[in-house]
DNA sequence: TCTCCATTTATCACATTGTGATAGCAATTG
DNA sequence: CAATTGCTATCACAATGTGATAAATGGAGA
C-alpha cells in the first residue's frame, strides 16, 4: 500500500530540512540525513527553486522564497487545523453523545481550537479560549508529550491554582499525573478544571510522531462505567488517527 | 536555454491556484486556467497531499497542510526579502556611490526594508521606517503599478502634506505625475520628501510581472548631469533584474 | 430512498523525467 | 597561491509522470 514515493516529496523532504535549519545547506550532512547522493540534492534543489519555493541567499543559504511565503499569509495554522477538526468533532459528538473539543498548547495554556457541542448540553468552554494545561484533559495530554526539558520548565513555573477540590496542585503530583498519562496514552480531568466537568483526551499526532494537538470527550456528568470509558477511548483514537491522515504523510 | 518543466512545478502551479482561490478546486475550471487535463490534476492533488503541502478539508476543498505553516511560522516576507536584497544593494552602492534603498508599499506607505549607505553619506530614512508614498521616488514607483482602482483610492485619501517647497500636493498633479513614473519607467523625487534628498527609483518585479518592492538611489545632492541619470538608471535596472531572478520563476 | 452531477480513483501503453556516479568548474578561505 | 567546499554538467538506465478512458464514490435535492 506504500505508494512510491514521488520526486515531490524527496524534494519537499529536503525544503522541510532547509527551513527547519535555517536555510544552511551543507551538502554532504544533508546527503547522509535524508539519504540522497549530493548531486541529485543539488537537482532538488534547483527544482524547489524553480518552482517558486526557495531561493538562494548566499552561498550555501537557501530561503523560502517571500513571494510564496506572501501567498500563505492569509492561512494560519490555528484557522486551518480548526477547519480540518471541525467535521471529525461532530461526529465525535454525535457517536459519544458528549461535547468534543480539539485543543493545543500555547505558551503553557491549552487553546481550544474547535469544540462540537452534544444536543445544547451546556460545557463552558469558548472556541478560541484557554485553560490552563496541568488540571484539563487535553493539556495533560499534551503537557506528558512535551521533551523532558521542557516539561521540567513548564513543572518550575507554578504555582497552580487550585481550581476545584480535586485539582492537582503539588508540583511533583502534576509530574506524577502527567508520567501516568503518558503511560495510558490519555488524559483525565475528573473535575479538575469544574465541578461538573469530566473529560478523557487523546494526542493527535502527525504522520512523523509529532503531536499536533489533542481531542478531547467532556460530559457534565461522570462516565458510567470503565467499560464505558473505555469505548470511549477507541472512539477518541480512531478519530485522533483520522484527523492524523488527512494531515497526510509529509508532515 | 527554458528549461523543461518539472512535474513539480506543475504541481507548484496548482498550488498557488488553490491558495489563490481559498482551497477551492473546480477540476473542469482549473483544468482549462491551468492548462492540464483533469485526470493529470487529481495526480497533483495527491502529489502535493502526500508531500505534506495540502490537507482535504470538504469535498472539493483543499487547504494548505497546517503542519507546513508552522514550519514557515519563522519566516516573514520582510526579513527574507531584506536578507535576499541586501548584497544587491550593497553592491549597486559602491557602483553607483550613492546610498540605496529597496522598500515595499504597506498600507498606503512605503516601508524601507534594506537601506546600504555609501560611505557614511548622511540620509535619514531608517531600515523599516516608513515613508509617505507619494513624494518619494519607491512610492511613485510602487504606486503607479496598483491596479486603477487602487490607485483611484489612494488619490482620493488625501490630504497629502508639503513636506517641502517642491513637494507635489495637488491630487491631480499627483495623479499627472504617477501616469509620468508608469510611462518612464522609474520614479523621481527631487526633493520633494526633504531639501537634500534627490532619489531615482526602479520597480522590482517577480518573474510572472507581479511587483514585489523597488530599488532606489539616494542622494543629498542632485545629479549632475541627463547622462548621468541615465547610467544610473540602467545599472538599477540591472540590480532590479538580478533580483527578479534570484526570486525565480515561481512566482 | 432514488437520481443526478461533480468529484475522485483506477488503469493502461507510452513518453518524459528523475537518478546517481563521475568529472569538472567556480568561488570562498587561509 | 593552494585547498576546501559549493555547485554544474553529462551520461546510460531506471522509474515516474502523462493523458485518454472508464468506473466508482459521495453529496444535494426530489
Amino acid at each position: 500500500m506504500t505508494r512510491s514515493m514521488s520526486s515531490f516529496d524527496k524534494a519537499m523532504a529536503l525544503f522541510g530540512a532547509l527551513v527547519a535549519q535555517d536555510g544552511v545547506f551543507e551538502s554532504d550532512a544533508m546527503s547522509v540525513q535524508l539519504g540522497v547522493p549530493e548531486s541529485t540534492l543539488y537537482r532538488h534543489l534547483n527544482a524547489l527553486h524553480s518552482a517558486g519555493l526557495i531561493c538562494r541567499s548566499r552561498r550555501g543559504r537557501y530561503l523560502p522564497n517571500p513571494v510564496f511565503l506572501k501567498k500563505l499569509e492569509g492561512y494560519t495554522p490555528h484557522a486551518v487545523l480548526s477547519e480540518l477538526v471541525r467535521p471529525f468533532l461532530d461526529q465525535l459528538s454525535v457517536a459519544l453523545e458528549t461535547t468534543t473539543h480539539f485543543g493545543l498548547l500555547e505558551n503553557d495554556m491549552v487553546t481550544y481550537l474547535a469544540k462540537s457541542v452534544f444536543e445544547g448540553e451546556e460545557v463552558f468552554t469558548r472556541e478560541n479560549g484557554q485553560l490552563e494545561a496541568y488540571c484539563s484533559a487535553i493539556g495533560k495530554v499534551l503537557l506528558s508529550h512535551m521533551t523532558v526539558d521542557e516539561r521540567r520548565a513548564y513543572i518550575s513555573s507554578g504555582p497552580f491554582p487550585k481550581l476545584t477540590d480535586k485539582t492537582i496542585t503539588d508540583p511533583a503530583a502534576i509530574e506524577r499525573e502527567l508520567h501516568r498519562t503518558r503511560n495510558k496514552g490519555f488524559g483525565v480531568d475528573d473535575g479538575e478544571v469544574h465541578n461538573a466537568l469530566y473529560c478523557i483526551a487523546v494526542p493527535v499526532f502527525s504522520s512523523r510522531g509529532i503531536v499536533v494537538g489533542a481531542i478531547s470527550s467532556s460530559s457534565s456528568q461522570r462516565w458510567a462505567s470503565p467499560k464505558e470509558q473505555r469505548d470511549r477511548l477507541i472512539q477518541l483514537n480512531g478519530v485522533a488517527q483520522s484527523i492524523s491522515s488527512t494531515l497526510g504523510a509529509g508532515a
